[in-house]
DNA sequence: CATTTTTCTTAATCTACCTTATAGGTAGCG
DNA sequence: CGCTACCTATAAGGTAGATTAAGAAAAATG
């Protein structure tokens, strides 16, 4: 059963009914993902939510200079979408890659509201979600109008270690917002300290 | 009846019951405030998620350097609280304090979830509520390592022209993440040009 | 295994933005 | 109304971080 990852997570944020396990399992499809392979390019649409089984995802923008700007990474058990086209069903100015091979398990609109209309738990699970999104969202902002590159880079490393020993460091200065080489000349600077 | 303009904003959105209309009624509680009135300060638990009704609000972080940095910005029909202190009941960072003299309406974290249970279409309203902030959160983040501050300011301009006519430069460049003096040299550029 | 692509580093030059200081203007407040 | 606090502008000098370029190391790909 490939959405049994997705099952134990729900159930251990909030333990499910039979009936509920199975709607999970009957509305989450899986799909499998290669190195480089897009869910969603800029111009389209955004047709699902994406649970995150196995792997390693980005989601960025791409500037009118052509440069890439990550908004966010998910790996096991993180959800990753652009939550704005998808309600919106405005097309989207976002990229999702797959930076590893991957296995997700993807809800669609419909499928979600007949989920939520459904079985009414999940909405309250998903708006705890949001809430923890909306809260991590909020002190990245706080973090990069107060701190220096440095402490950001820092803060990261501690945060999100799994992440920090699994990306390249070219990624992590694009989550940044400064460029690789700056990031290089940073990291000079603390082993030498 | 000073829950008025909040039942209105909540029927806007999803149309109420009577019974719904009541339960804001009783659930909210009006609370009149000066200018420099603080209704929350660092290390405090945020008790309340606010509404305003009249008046202007803002959210900040005080840095290790006295430095004050600014979050959000609420004003008529705007939210404004420490959602992560509200839910983990941890002590918040944030400080929340009155531009001007203001009238809001604050619900309890007890009152929020009787509510979500007696009335589960709040639950759906404050799903929705979260996803819009947290699509306004990303964008943010997406800007702040992504332009300039000219180009955030002048989106700030564009996107807020209620707030960029209420609130002094300084209260912007500290939302910008810029000090008010270059923002000042910012705003002279824009001129000549 | 060989080849191509990506990653990391270093260094020089350049620019966006900060710091400190000064001063006139504007608005809050007794 | 007048005082005080805050706000805005300006300018000189300083620093964080960008840009460009180039080479070596590592990893992906076939």
């Amino acid at each position: 059963m490939p959405t049994q990852p997705l099952i134990e997570y729900f159930n251990n944020f909030i333990p499910l009914s039979e009936e509920e396990k199975q709607a999970v399992e009957s509305n989450f499809k899986p799909r499998k993902l290669k190195r480089r392979q897009f869910i969603l390019q800029e111009g389209e649409v955004s047709k699902h939510n994406t649970f995150v089984v196995e792997g390693c995802l980005k989601m960025y923008l791409i500037d009118e200079k052509g440069k890439e700007h990550n908004l966010q990474f998910a790996i096991e058990n993180w959800w990753i979408g652009d939550i704005g086209s998808f309600h919106s069903e405005e097309p989207s100015r976002l990229y999702i890659e797959a930076m590893e091979n991957s296995e997700v398990l993807q809800i669609s609109k419909e499928d979600q509201l007949d989920l939520f209309v459904k079985h009414p738990k999940f909405n309250r699970i998903f708006r705890v979600f949001t809430e923890n999104a909306l809260v991590s969202s909020q002190r990245r902002i706080l973090q990069n109008i107060s701190s220096t590159a440095e402490e950001r880079y820092l803060d990261f490393a501690q945060r999100y270690p799994y992440l920090f020993n699994r990306i390249s460091n070219v990624q992590i200065a694009s989550y940044l917002g400064v460029t690789p080489e700056f990031l290089s000349t940073i990291r000079k600077k603390i082993t030498r300290s």
